[in-house]
DNA sequence: CGTAAAATTGATCTGTCTCAACGTGGGTGG
DNA sequence: CCACCCACGTTGAGACAGATCAATTTTACG
């Protein structure tokens, strides 16, 4: 909330500051990249981690057949691929969706960091939230109706976007072509087109472009069936044992 | 490979022996459930983290309209739930597929490892590779053939099954209903039927009760389109950095 | 044995995909 | 500054995977 500088925003949520601090003293570089780029390529050897300091990108997979799958969205100050510190390999795709700035830190300099307890809770309590994110997609894609799919999206993006400080009032820029929506949920990029004029028709969303605007975010979230409580995972917790 | 007790399997692969008995030593007592039956409720405060030991649970999430999702399955050596640790809350329920034993061990005890870090680096260890396998379900999900998906969870679960020391030589015992597959794969319970006989008829897999066996794996995972890699999360470790 | 849960089969209906065409807007170069 | 162009969005028609409803058979278990 009182972050002084949107780079930092879901760093800023797990990590002290003198933490992320630390870290981000650490970055080589920041390297800028145009819209609609890849960042990471599946399966590469890294001897860095990302972290997205402004713009937005996704995680993806590409199915054999063509077929894209966008398995999850991050925003600044999200690792781009906490895998990396696992297997020194990234493990999965990672796009740009607007023109991004990404942050380079050498794996080699980060381990040493490591060494803080904070810093390694932290990376660990981002893995878990970004694997309730998953759970949450994964329940929501067996989802009958695609409209509360989609209408499920939006709210969970207008709530991180929210916390980022990238939406606010209930209004959101999302950066998504239909066909990338479609990847997101499962659905045909034609059908997509479908459900947003639907949910337009039912006066659940207003389209402006790609701005999204919530005229009854109850409603909205009600439609969806969407429980925000996955997204806070420190809300709930208790003071010591 | 060489645990003496299948009750570590997991714990093995990311803990040092010490670190793991450390943690067995903390558990209070080891519950035992009857197959199909809640182990923990969603978003209940916990006091306790749980370790599987014998048997195999699944996550679940109950959807408004009384439908059930499976977001993952939990075989011995697994935490249940590593949300615990960071909400002190259970982030999903769990229900036990077999009669399991669980060991429940006091989150305060555990708080006092943390400062191992080897287990704490081992706790996001398990966390990155559970957002790993989540992130395969959800890509195989958008997969257009439900045949494919049957499939591919199969071919997932014999891997993890066989690392487990649970299955091999291709054959595996798959405590599911019809049900609980297609809770898993996002299918109706008919249509689960229908493509598991048509996964027999094209010889993919022999079927004996619950009992899975799969006459050419290469074959079955080319079908599912399976590539085991997520599973690995070690297997593309770089030495240092 | 008997009863409930699970598996199987058939018929019908619908959400979503695919193919195909057409509209549109914003950026680029002439 | 206009015109072109290309990516994106929109619309329609037909096909099909999978859902639903409804029986019936088989299996598991007390």
């Amino acid at each position: 909330m009182s972050n002084s500088k949107p780079l930092s925003a879901r760093l800023g949520v797990y990590l002290q500051s003198q933490d992320r601090e630390a870290i981000m003293r650490l970055a080589r570089q920041a390297r800028s990249f145009p819209a609609r780029q890849d960042i990471a390529r599946e399966n590469a050897p890294e001897t860095i981690i990302r972290i997205l300091t402004e713009g937005m990108a996704c995680r993806y997979k590409m199915m054999p057949g063509g077929r894209r799958a966008i398995t999850g969205y991050v925003l600044p100050g999200d690792f781009c691929d906490l895998g990396v510190f696992v297997s020194g390999r990234s493990g999965a795709c990672i796009a740009s969706l607007t023109p991004c700035r990404v942050a380079e830190i050498p794996l080699a300099l980060m381990t040493e960091l490591l060494a803080r307890p904070g810093v390694l809770r932290a990376l660990f309590e981002m893995a878990v939230a970004e694997a309730a994110i998953l759970r949450e997609w994964l329940a929501n894609m067996g989802q009958e109706l695609s409209e509360q799919r989609v209408a499920h999206l939006i709210c969970e993006m207008r709530k991180r976007m929210e916390a980022a400080g990238m939406a606010q009032d209930g209004e959101l820029h999302l950066p998504l072509t239909q066909e990338e929506l479609g990847e997101s949920v499962g659905i045909s990029t034609v059908h997509v087109n479908r459900v947003l004029q639907r949910l337009k028709a039912d006066g659940l969303i207003q389209l402006h472009g790609r701005t999204v605007t919530i005229p009854d975010l109850a409603r909205l979230e009600t439609f969806a069936e969407f429980e925000p409580g996955y997204l806070e995972p420190h809300a709930a917790a208790l003071p010591a044992g």
